[in-house]
DNA sequence: CTTTTTCATACCTACTAAATGTATGTATAG
DNA sequence: CTATACATACATTTAGTAGGTATGAAAAAG
């Protein structure tokens, strides 16, 4: 088999082979040899081929996980609301968007993998944050917002993402609605109101839902 | 030379070794081979005699930068301060403490060293924030604080530190006023008055002083 | 318009280099 | 005398490279 028609997909099946191997095992557990395997009747010559190497094929997957669905190109062109609408919207599509991550990837174990979690805290502050910020600033200049905080909550915004996380930070159902709360407080008396009663009682239904499983 | 007298100094200059090292030229970069380059007169057999695996040794370094030398015991048999000045004490020694790494080492680029980022957090949030816990609850049992976020807080607070890190999050001395700014402000908001006047502008000088060095 | 040639590229095979880890041996402190 | 602190030699794993082969597509020729 030489001279794939389509060889963007060959790129996406090793992508795909490459998420699943690392967040399952770890970037240092898996080997190329590991995701040639997942292949079907692909060699390590094609990976090498697409990737110079197995860092590349871990920055890929990045960009890949924290860059192309962000939930901010949606926003662009929506004049209909003003910034903190945005921003309450930016929330919610980022969180579904996560969502989908942890279901299909079955709670990756962040700290085992190290690579993608200063990989995620690295991509949230380089491409998440200033995008943050300029919806800030809008909400700043409509007047929907009032904070002298800006540039910090939108750094801090992905780092509290972040400690959402119940594979980086375990938390009970319980832990986790007083987690919401307490950032909804944080948020609003920053200046920041992005988490009205309504997200807020949202969140712990969903959180309910989850205990209610056990 | 076989049977030394006293194997942990062999210990620790292997840890010693294996820092300096791993913060220079990140883990992964880091061979053992480099590692027995520098200890003189010893070799690979000495250093897999004392760790099964190079990452036994990230382990131990961890265990070593983040647990042995924490501000937290010499508090405890402090019964002449309530739990605010104790937890004010407890941030002036971290403090010190990390700049004690941070200059030794040169600023760590933590962000190519995912291992140490991802074991800091982990090591910060199973040892570090129980300790913060209790002093929390310390200071709420007599007292001089009140918030209904211990929990929170001494999760976040080893997060808001690494915020605080340069070498994650660069900031220039002005940015890095502003978020210490934030942190006073937000602390005290949610309950808990950490950053006194004094420590901010003692913190803001601090950082005018490095800016004129430049 | 059809055929041929050319060329970039998708992929394979075989090999190299480097690094981890292991089995076994030796000397010495206690 | 024995456990252990190390050394030596070797096996294994794995990343990466060099060079080759096949093929799709576009340009050139007929």
């Amino acid at each position: 088999m030489a001279r794939n028609k389509y060889p963007e997909q060959t790129i996406e099946k090793i992508l795909n082979v490459a998420q699943k191997l690392f967040l399952e095992k770890g970037f240092d557990q898996t080997t190329i040899q590991d995701i040639v395997d997942g292949l079907e009747g692909m060699t390590r010559g094609a990976v090498y081929h697409h990737f110079k190497s197995k860092d590349e094929i871990m920055e890929a997957l990045i960009n890949r996980m924290f860059l192309e669905h962000n939930p901010f190109d949606e926003l662009r062109n929506r004049s209909d609301l003003n910034g903190l609408q945005k921003l309450k919207l930016a929330v919610t599509l980022n969180q579904s968007n996560q969502e989908g991550i942890r279901i299909s990837e079955q709670a990756l174990p962040l700290l085992q993998n190290p690579r993608i979690l200063a990989g995620m805290i690295e991509s949230n502050r380089r491409n998440l944050s200033p995008l943050w910020l300029e919806l800030m600033q809008e909400g700043i200049a409509d007047g929907s917002i009032q904070t002298a905080y800006a540039k910090e909550l939108s750094e801090l915004l992905p780092l509290l993402e972040i400690w959402l996380m119940p594979t980086v930070y375990p938390a009970s159902p319980e832990e986790m609605i007083h987690k919401f709360i307490f950032i909804s407080d944080m948020l609003t008396k920053m200046g920041l109101p992005l988490f009205d009663e309504e997200m807020v009682s949202s969140t712990i239904q969903q959180q309910l839902h989850r205990l209610a499983e056990k």
